[in-house]
RNA sequence: GCGGGAGUAGCUCAGUUGGUAGAGCAUUAGCCUUCCAAGCUAAGGGUCGCGGAUUCGAAUUCCGUCUCCCGCUCCA
């Protein structure tokens, strides 16, 4: 079968059992927002445990945070996200193609700079030796004129800029006879801002509201919180912070179900360490982190790093994670080296010293960082159509037979164990209900007597419980229960009073990382 | 945002030249069977995405709009 269609019928399965919902559905929906229905949540819930303890718990140099999602603006001036997060943009209507008109213009500009040089080459070759330059620079008329053009439009087009006028920005677009590069064109839109955050107002009166933003990710938090952690923690270098929590892109295009979504969660961990040594420790991490994802047993072939050729100004090192998603391979989780830039902008912009003082070395410097950022929506879509089979169980004799199973690590499994009686008469269910009774405590389990037992473990399939426990009539003799494995559909007899142990064991931590 | 496709029950879809809205699966109640779905009986569930126009009458024709999918574009 296509990927496109397992995709379809992932997105459907989804809906159908109560694992994602599209947002506002009664109200035709919300572009790119969605939510997670009552296993979704679960498996939700259970894919931050997992990562929370790979880290904090496992981690004696990992910290946790929970920063406020309402954050000063001035940050995001630091973080360099107010200018990089704002871009004028402008179509081409014959080509369908976008630009942003800051970059059109300014490619316009340097073609005046690239006439001008043409310009001085050519005297250059007429002139020979005595050629003085600069005083040709200075009077020949055709630069003169060039460049007074080139000023204007440089200072029309500075202006446009500041007083963020779009319809101005058009203007010069207009003016100047700016074609499009593959059409050849001058059919433009107008120029539409398209600012990734989202802004919103704190302060209740109008005269007293600031402006601020939905932070668009969540490692500013931790940042700005670094000498908190480090002081009242008393932590050494290199050591971790690690948090969880919502982030908000206002994405022009937001596509693919839940993989591109305008709100979303992040897990990051920010690793701070001594000015020299980060490469070593993104090394690391990339390698820690590869490892924490194949242990989820989705096969190795399916995950693949992507270094980046090109980096942002404040990276001097960066991977990417990707995972054969039904609609190819894409990007689960980024490991960047984040030099000291974060820090530093915050020390300038605040004016507070963001610095620790190493006691081995007797001298105080700002950290180098290292990111491991992965989206948890993301995540949960790995894990989800990895774990997404159609068999078929036709059986020898030619009946046709199948199942859709969810194949979820035990550890991340909404519902670790379904108990059903094998009928329900003669005080099976009874019996049943104290077994559940017994291991709700520790385990989320549902109970079904409703239709025949094949039925029943069908049903338990398609949720990705790995294990059901089914009470017959020989459970009421010796106490002992059989249990069904997901996977392998096999059967197993167990005692009762075993079971807790038997499943907590298997759907532990400890089990699943096992597998590194 | 542009181009193409789509939107009818929880899911997958049918619905002819405009004439009272259907199926399969799922769900609920009951019966039968009792270790791997689709046996029997009955029931519930639909503003046909939304708004407007044409018409005696619109799921069906037209216009607008929203949402989703594919491609382009963008992506710290």
């Amino acid at each position: 079968m296509a990927q496109e269609d397992i995709f379809k019928k992932l997105v459907s399965h989804c809906k159908e059992y109560g694992y994602v919902f599209p947002s506002s559905e009664i109200y035709d929906g919300l572009g790119a927002v969605y939510d997670y229905g009552q296993y979704g949540v679960e498996l939700k819930n259970n894919i931050k445990k997992y990562w929370w303890d790979s880290m904090v718990l496992l981690h004696d140099n990992i910290v946790g945070l929970d920063s406020a999602i309402f954050m000063h603006p001035t940050i995001w001036k630091a973080s360099g996200h107010v200018d990089a997060f704002n871009d004028p943009l402008i179509d081409n209507k014959d080509s369908k193609k976008r630009y942003r008109a800051d970059v059109l213009i300014e490619e316009h500009l340097a073609k005046f700079e690239e006439k001008i040089e043409k310009e001085v080459e050519k005297a250059k070759n007429r002139f020979g030796e005595k050629f003085d330059e600069p005083l040709y620079r200075s009077t020949n008329p055709r630069i003169l004129e060039t460049k007074q053009k080139s000023d204007q439009l440089h200072e029309r087009f500075v202006n446009a800029i500041t007083n963020n006028d779009l319809a101005e920005l058009k203007q010069i677009i207009i003016d100047n006879e700016i074609v499009c590069p593959v059409s050849g064109t001058r059919n433009w839109t107008d120029v539409r801002q398209f600012n990734l955050m989202f802004a919103t107002e704190i302060g209740s009166t109008s005269d007293s509201a600031m402006k601020i933003f939905l932070r668009p990710e969540t490692a500013q938090g931790i940042f700005v919180n670094f000498l908190n952690v480090q002081k009242t923690g008393r932590m050494r270098l290199p050591f971790g912070i690690a948090q969880i929590g919502k982030a908000f892109r206002n994405e022009i295009v937001a596509r693919q179900f839940i993989f591109r979504m305008r709100e979303f969660e992040q897990m990051e961990m920010q690793f701070f360490v001594q000015p020299g040594t980060e490469l070593a420790w993104f090394e690391h991490w990339k390698e820690a982190r590869m490892k924490w994802h194949q242990a989820l047993g989705f096969g190795e072939k399916n995950y693949r790093f992507h270094d980046h050729d090109k980096l942002a100004h404040y990276a001097n090192a960066a991977s990417d994670i990707e995972f054969k998603f039904p609609f190819g391979f894409k990007e689960v989780e980024g490991i960047h080296s984040r030099t000291d830039f974060d820090l530093k902008q915050h020390q300038e912009f605040s004016g507070k010293k963001m610095q620790y003082f190493d006691p081995e070395k007797n001298e105080s410097y700002v950290p180098y960082v290292i990111e491991t950022s992965i989206g948890v929506d993301r995540m949960f879509l790995q894990v989800i159509s990895a774990s997404y089979y159609e068999e078929d169980l036709t059986k020898e004799d030619g009946v046709a037979d199948s199942r859709v199973v969810l194949r979820l690590p035990p550890v991340l499994a909404p519902v670790k164990l379904a108990v059903l009686p094998l009928v329900k008469k003669d005080d099976l269910p009874v019996l049943s209900r104290k077994i559940v009774d017994e291991l709700k405590f520790d385990f989320n389990c549902q109970y079904d007597e409703k239709d025949s037992i094949g039925k029943r473990y069908r049903r338990q399939d398609a949720i990705g419980t790995p294990f059901c426990i089914t009470i017959d009539y020989q459970t009421v003799e010796d106490k002992t229960v059989t249990i069904r494995y997901r996977d392998s559909m096999q059967q197993e007899r167990v005692a009762i009073e075993k079971l807790r142990d038997i499943i907590a064991d298997k759907v532990s931590l400890r089990e699943q990382l096992k597998k590194l």
